[in-house]
DNA sequence: AATTGATTGTGTATCATTCTCATTAGAGAG
DNA sequence: CTCTCTAATGAGAATGATACACAATCAATT
């Protein structure tokens, strides 16, 4: 959960015989210049590079998403959509949790202090190294609980 | 988040329009026959199904899941398989949350009073009908940790 | 018992993600 | 700076979870 500059991701990366790369960089510059708490989806980032004349694979960016996240850079967020979307992993006062809707799959953000230390408190009391934790509710909003559709 | 009975499902299914079938009934007394906090995949459920004799199509089964999901009686989680999971929505003495090590894939329950109120004071100020707020912890757990393996 | 439309089963389609493998190119050693 | 080793990339194919289409069935209501 710590901002990252190039020089630390490689850093980071060298320390477990990696590397860093042009395209990792890259990628890594595109979540750090995104508005707060806008998140993106695979192929999102591969529209998003494309259009800035970046030309890196998809499967590039699969493997770099994954990578970062299981690095604790990103945050890997299961919303509604039926694919996954990555943000940055901010720490403390930017950490933040999903209310979504089951039915138009309307997401709210908001923040709650406590759940990142119960989070911690947790994942130390079992011995694990803390990447990052989500609270997620599935919801109906108010719009589609008028709107008595099915399901 | 209640317990359900054929007849409270049915009653609910049809206030709805809908209806209750063999194959619904069936499906939810799997949940609730299971052992406490189990969950299941959708080819899991299918499998258990052929096993006591039940033909009970994927189709169905993924339809049925997702609807029971909407309707907050199943939970739908998100671990780290690559496939959804299933389990009883259950009221506060059994609700819990997920520890997840991103490496080896090893899951642990917990239990957490507050997060509940969390999200249900949460869904209540912004109109939303809760149906299940779920704490996802991605973490290293102690053996992968030592293992220094790749990624 | 008849009617209506929700539900099912079968097979097919879709879409996100992973894999394969030949090629390229970081990183460290000398 | 050059060499070596092997991680990383790109392109396309493969996989696998899930959704869809549609004809046949059957639950609920009259």
């Amino acid at each position: 959960m710590a901002l990252y500059t190039a020089t630390s991701l490689k850093s980071e990366l060298n320390d477990r015989g990696w590397r860093l790369t042009p395209q990792r960089e890259t990628i890594l510059q595109v979540f750090q210049n995104l508005p707060k708490a806008k998140h993106l989806s695979a192929e999102e980032l591969y529209h998003l590079l494309q259009g800035e004349g970046e030309n890196i694979s998809l499967s590039t960016i699969y493997r770099t998403l994954k990578l970062m996240a299981r690095m604790g850079i990103l945050r890997e967020l299961e919303l509604a959509e039926g694919h996954k979307h990555y943000e940055l992993n901010q720490p403390y006062p930017h950490h933040h949790h999903h209310l979504i809707c089951v039915r138009c799959n309307k997401t709210i953000e908001f923040k709650n202090d406590s759940i990142l230390k119960t989070g911690t408190k947790t994942a130390q009391k079992e011995g694990y190294h803390l990447l990052d934790c989500q609270l997620t509710i599935h919801a109906v909003c108010p719009a589609c609980q008028r709107a008595l559709l099915p399901i």
